[in-house]
DNA sequence: ATTGCAGGATCGTTCAACAAACCTTAGGCT
DNA sequence: AGCCTAAGGTTTGTTGAACGATCCTGCAAT
C-alpha cells in the first residue's frame, strides 16, 4: 500500500499463520468447522477408531482434540460411551439466554454509558455492526445478515473491554448455532431484529444506555420465545410417530 | 401412577452417588487441591515425568488432567515448554472483577428484584450466607470468613438461576484464590466487607435492588483496588531497583 | 414382553519409542 | 570480558500397539 508502514502492518495480521499450534487443536479446528456447518448433526457420535483413521492422528491425539472441544461444549462426553455432537434442550436455550441477558445488559448499563468521545470506538463497533447488517439484507444476503447480528451482540459485550466477557460471548454465540439448526429458515429469524440493532446502536450512541438496555431485554426475550416455539414444534412433529399408542 | 413416580424421583436424586469418574478427572482434582491450598505456588512448572512417576499414571492421562486444570485456568500451557500454575497479573485481576461486576450486578438487579415469597429461595441462601460469616468472625475464625464470603457472592450470582452463570462465578473465585496468595494476612481483606454483605443481604430481601446493586459494586470497586495495591507493593519491593528513573 | 447371557465393538489406560523443540553448557570469535 | 554458535542432554508432542473394562446387540429362555 503506502510504504514501510504497510509491511509491518502486514506482518502483524499474517502473524497467526505461524503460530504454531498442536496437531490436537487443528483435529479440533476441523472438527469445530464440520459440526458449525452442520455437516455433522447434533446427536451424532464421534467415534475415535474411525475419525482418527480418517484424519490420520492417533487415538490419543484425537481424544485431547475431543477435550478442547468438549469445554467449548460443542461436544458432549460420556464415559465409557464415547462423544456425541451436543444436542441443546429447551433448558439450555433458556440457560443460554439468561446468561446472555446478564453479560450483554451488564455491559450496556455499566459501561455502554461513556458518552464521552474518549471511549466511543467500542461505540463505533456497535455501530458498524448495525451498516453490516443492514447492507447484507439489503441485497438479500440472510447469511450475512445472521454473522452481522452476532458481530453486533459480540460488540454489546465488548463494551464491557473484558476479555473474559469476550471469550464467554463468543461460546455462548457458537453454541446457539447448534440450535439454529431446527430453524426452518434464518431469514425468519433475523429479520425482524435489524430495527432493534438499529435503535439500540442510536440510543447506545446517545448516551441513553438505560432504554437501550430495555430494548436489548425486550429483543432478547422475543428471540428466546422464537426459538422454543420451534424447538417445541419439532418436539411435537417426532413424537407423533413414536407414540406407542396408536398400533 | 403417583407411588411410582415418588420411587424414581428418589432414585434421580440419589443417581450422582454413582457417577463414576475417569482417573484424569481424579488426578486434576489432586493436582487442583494442591494449587488452591498454595502447596504448589504460581509459577511453579509441572513436570510430566515427575507427576506422573509420584502419581503412578501414564503421561498421557496426566496429560488429560493437565487439559481440564487449564480449562479452569489454574494452570496454563506453553507448547513444547510445559504447564505452569498460573501467575495473575493485574490485568487478570481487573478483567476478574469486571465480569463480576457484570455476573453479581445483573444477576442482583434482573433477578434480585423478585420481593414475592414464591422465590424466596434464593434469598434465603443469601442470608445464610450471610450468618455463616458473621459466626465465623465472631469466633475469630477468618479462613471460614473467607469461605462464607465466597458462598455469599456465589448466592448472589445464584439469584440468576443459570447453571452456566454457576459455574462461571465459581471458576472465578478459584481464579481469584491464586491472587489472594499475594495478600499478608485474610483478616485485613476480609473483615471490612461483613458489614456491606449484611446490607445488601437486607436490601434484597426488602426487595430495593437498585441500592443493592449500588453497594455490591462499590464493594467490588474497594476490593479490587486493595488487591490491585497489594499486587503493586509486591511489585515494587521486586522491582524496587529495576527503576533508575525515581531517586 | 421381560430377563439372562454370549459375542463383538468401543472406550479407558498404559507402555515404549522416537521426532521435535527447548534449555544448558562449552568453545570459539572479536 | 562479552557475544555468538554449536553440541548435548532434557522435556514435550505424537504415535502405535496392547489389554482390561464397559457398553451395545442379538438371541434364547422363561
Amino acid at each position: 500500500m503506502a510504504g514501510a508502514t504497510g509491511w509491518t502492518a502486514e506482518l502483524i495480521s499474517a502473524r497467526h499463520s505461524l503460530e504454531r499450534s498442536s496437531t490436537a487443536a487443528k483435529v479440533a479446528d476441523i472438527l469445530r468447522d464440520m459440526v458449525m456447518e452442520g455437516r455433522i448433526l447434533p446427536g451424532a457420535k464421534l467415534a475415535e477408531d474411525s475419525i482418527a483413521d480418517a484424519l490420520q492422528v492417533s487415538r490419543n491425539t484425537l481424544r485431547e482434540a475431543f477435550r478442547l472441544l468438549s469445554h467449548e461444549r460443542l461436544v458432549v462426553h460420556e464415559l465409557n460411551r464415547g462423544v456425541f455432537v451436543r444436542v441443546l434442550t429447551e433448558a439450555d436455550v433458556i440457560d443460554i439466554y439468561r446468561m446472555r441477558r446478564a453479560l450483554e445488559g451488564a455491559a450496556l448499563q455499566f459501561w455502554g454509558a461513556s458518552a464521552d468521545p474518549g471511549r466511543a470506538p467500542g461505540v463505533s463497533h456497535v455501530r458498524s455492526a448495525v451498516t453490516l447488517g443492514v447492507a447484507a439484507a439489503e441485497r438479500g444476503d440472510w447469511d450475512g445478515v445472521g454473522t452481522a447480528n452476532m458481530h453486533f451482540h459480540r460488540s454489546i459485550a465488548a463494551l464491557a473491554d473484558s476479555a473474559r466477557i469476550d471469550e464467554i460471548m463468543s461460546q455462548l454465540l457458537a453454541e446457539l448455532r447448534l440450535a439454529f439448526h431446527v430453524m426452518p429458515t434464518v431469514r425468519d429469524f433475523y429479520e425482524p431484529y435489524l430495527g432493534d440493532n438499529e435503535r439500540i446502536a442510536t440510543l447506545v450512541e446517545a448516551g441513553r444506555s438505560q432504554e437501550a438496555v430495555a430494548v436489548l431485554l425486550d429483543y432478547l426475550n422475543r428471540a428466546e420465545d422464537q426459538l422454543l416455539r420451534e424447538f417445541a414444534s419439532k418436539a411435537g412433529r417426532h413424537s407423533a410417530q413414536a407414540d406407542p399408542a396408536s398400533t
